[in-house]
DNA sequence: TAACAATTGTGAATTGATTCACATTCATTT
DNA sequence: AAATGAATGTGAATCAATTCACAATTGTTA
């Protein structure tokens, strides 16, 4: 836990940073490599060495001086903020395009987050098993997210319903939500809302191909 | 096209915020409202009207004072800047998890993304068609987007590969790409490359349930 | 064991993004 | 046609993020 006082100061780019620094640092432990400098570590994440130490220094002193930082030991010092050395319970509400795909995201597993039910409004769907894990009815969902002892809950259906969908995932007391429904949703100050806009990085590169052709880039 | 002068200074965020203003104009139409105030865009968007402002100030006036902005008007601007009012010819490469979801992902039709053809290495998929797009051979990767004209490309491949088949991409003279795969891909300065990372916001609601929990957000 | 090379950790400086605040403009009402 | 109210567009002020630059520290070498 970090403490009281740096709780407020820490910026969104860091963290999505730290996230980058565990990304790599596994590959490092792959490689079997002890030690890592920020230079290194700036370099396989196109960022600068000094940035790297700051966002590092937000949460305390892990490195040498002379010699860089100890792979492992970074990285589970990473984990643990992120809450990666762990397993998270998660549900995902829609299993259409999108959803399937999380299902069979390895990615996800592979960093603690078991999606452990699957809802759909969908009868045909309702019941059945979707690549081993139980597809519930939308209509239990308080119930069932209680039963399960679901920690973050996953938004994968068409953007017309997910506010509906929203709010009763925060009347039975959800606090972690993650949203690929195009559309802003509104949810309660103490409930955590990240929204996956999935066309948002196809647009810049369009806006990119556009007005940043010639010359330098933005 | 966007003035020579304004083109280095125009930063990422402004950018992103183009896109969900012009998702709100996009419902503000089918409400058939015509007329939106800054107050009102940035309310839908969890912004400030100031912002709003500043970010379409960027582009041109828009606006009428004491009244707002024309929404129609308004939403055809930013589609040109945007690059949303025409197609683009995307290539997807692997077609997989994620790969497929893409495929039937409606929303990058609605804003002119068609995904023209899609390859991948595995000879069972190889010359099927995949909800109505043809399979190509990875191997032939370079004559194939010539044909197809492509300007964009989305690769969707296991990290481990994704660097390789980046070169190819690259190679191919393809300008822009989109990357899902977790790993920091190189590219030439002319290359724009934009990543979709999926695990990103998930771990940021991880590091917010751990850390932030009690007390004001971050 | 002293000198050297490498690299961290961090205040200070700088750069960049957001918000403020208000003059300006337009539509509407009286 | 003057007064009123609403809302833009934007320079200035503020706030936030990044980079700089260097003292401090450690491991290594002579």
């Amino acid at each position: 836990m970090i403490s009281e006082s740096s709780k407020r100061k820490i910026s969104e780019s860091t963290i999505h940073r730290l996230s980058l620094y565990y990304r790599v640092l596994s590959v490092l432990e792959k490689e079997n490599k002890e030690t890592v400098s920020s230079k290194e570590l700036a370099k396989r994440e196109k960022l600068t060495p000094a940035q790297v130490r700051k966002d590092l220094s937000f949460f305390g002193s892990f490195g040498t001086r002379g010699l860089g930082y100890p792979v492992m030991e970074l990285k589970r010092q990473i984990g643990d903020i992120l809450g990666l050395n762990r397993t998270w319970n998660v549900a995902l509400i829609g299993v259409g395009n999108i959803g399937s795909a999380l299902v069979g995201y390895k990615e996800f597993q592979r960093q603690g987050f078991q999606i452990r039910i699957i809802f759909d409004n969908d009868q045909r769907k309702i019941g059945s098993n979707h690549k081993g894990i139980q597809v519930a009815d939308i209509g239990n969902l308080e119930k069932e997210l209680k039963e399960s002892k679901i920690e973050i809950v996953v938004i994968a259906v068409p953007a017309t319903v997910a506010q509906y969908i929203v709010d009763d995932v925060v009347k039975a007391g959800i606090k972690a939500i993650l949203n690929f429904a195009p559309v802003n949703l509104k949810v309660p100050e103490d409930v955590f809302l990240r929204n996956e806009n999935m066309s948002m990085e196809l647009e810049y590169l369009s806006f990119a191909l556009i007005n940043l052709q010639n010359g330098k880039r933005a």
